[in-house]
DNA sequence: TCTTATTTGCAAGTCACTTGCATTTGTGTT
DNA sequence: AACACAAATGCAAGTGACTTGCAAATAAGA
């Protein structure tokens, strides 16, 4: 799955590259997951879209149905943060979360080296898999604010 | 939170020895849960409680509440292997687990020292955090039977 | 055995997410 | 510019894992 450069394509351009068809839906979405850097849920979604003037209302389905279609296209990947709802952000570039379990805030930081040597190690020792696709990781705390 | 040994100890004085009432539910689902030593659903749990001739039936409301309670108590770790249901094994040792995309099989892994140094290194980088509680690393991929 | 707080069963409820279907809309074609 | 048609959307109903309120049952200390 290539990385997307969302700084250079405008979410149109980037639309069309993955074979979507633009509509007014997919171009508002992609655009708000390109303005905020951080893991969206649905429902933020939805009300992100609901206070934008430039577009008519957009239907809870439809939002699934895009987030669900993007995630499918590489666009949107889908994290586990250890709440009730799923979370999604661009998959553009490769990193991980350090999440306060007291007042959700969440801290992105990136994978070292290291990291994914040892992580090819234990696929090197596994007798059942041979290769891994992707993996999650995924850190839990109480922040600073919270403490 | 200390770690269990569930070698030495039988079910009900594991469960005394944290607290908890002894009763036929609790007995049962500790005991399924040290005979398979693998992560188990709520619903996979209710499937062999019903196969046990040795007790009678239990509801299913009594399975979560269960699970929650020994979640919540130390006994059991709730984790995501990124499907529709939440799975839950003894929280007795730290480890990880390889997941197969395709057909669900799951393989442990120990988790390394080198890990754990790079998880504190990580930590001691961030701005937000000063320490963390616990970590979730999940690796996903096709297995060689699927293959 | 008695007492009381806890646990359980049952049924109804919740909530994120999905789906069937009729209608609308992008987009390539004429 | 209009057409045709597959794909996308809105709406409402459905799904499924999990939760909860409440009355009845029960574990465990007195």
């Amino acid at each position: 799955m290539e990385d997307i450069n969302t700084e250079e394509l405008n979410t149109d351009i980037l639309l069309k590259k993955k074979g979507y068809k633009i509509t007014p839906a997919r171009t508002a979405i992609l655009d708000i997951f390109i303005k905020n850097k951080i893991p969206l849920t649905a429902y933020e979604i939805c009300k992100k879209l609901d206070k934008l003037k430039t577009i008519g209302d957009i239907n809870e389905a439809t939002v699934y149905r895009t987030l669900s279609s993007f995630e499918k296209g590489g666009i949107l990947k889908k994290i586990d943060l250890r709440k009730d709802r799923a979370y999604f952000e661009l998959s553009n570039d490769h990193h991980h979360h350090i999440v306060c379990t007291n007042c959700g805030e969440i801290e992105d930081f990136k994978e070292s080296n290291e990291m994914e040597i040892i992580l090819s190690q234990i696929v090197k020792k596994s007798s059942k898999f041979k290769n891994i696709k992707e993996h999650s990781l995924e850190l839990f705390g109480i922040c600073r604010a919270c403490n």
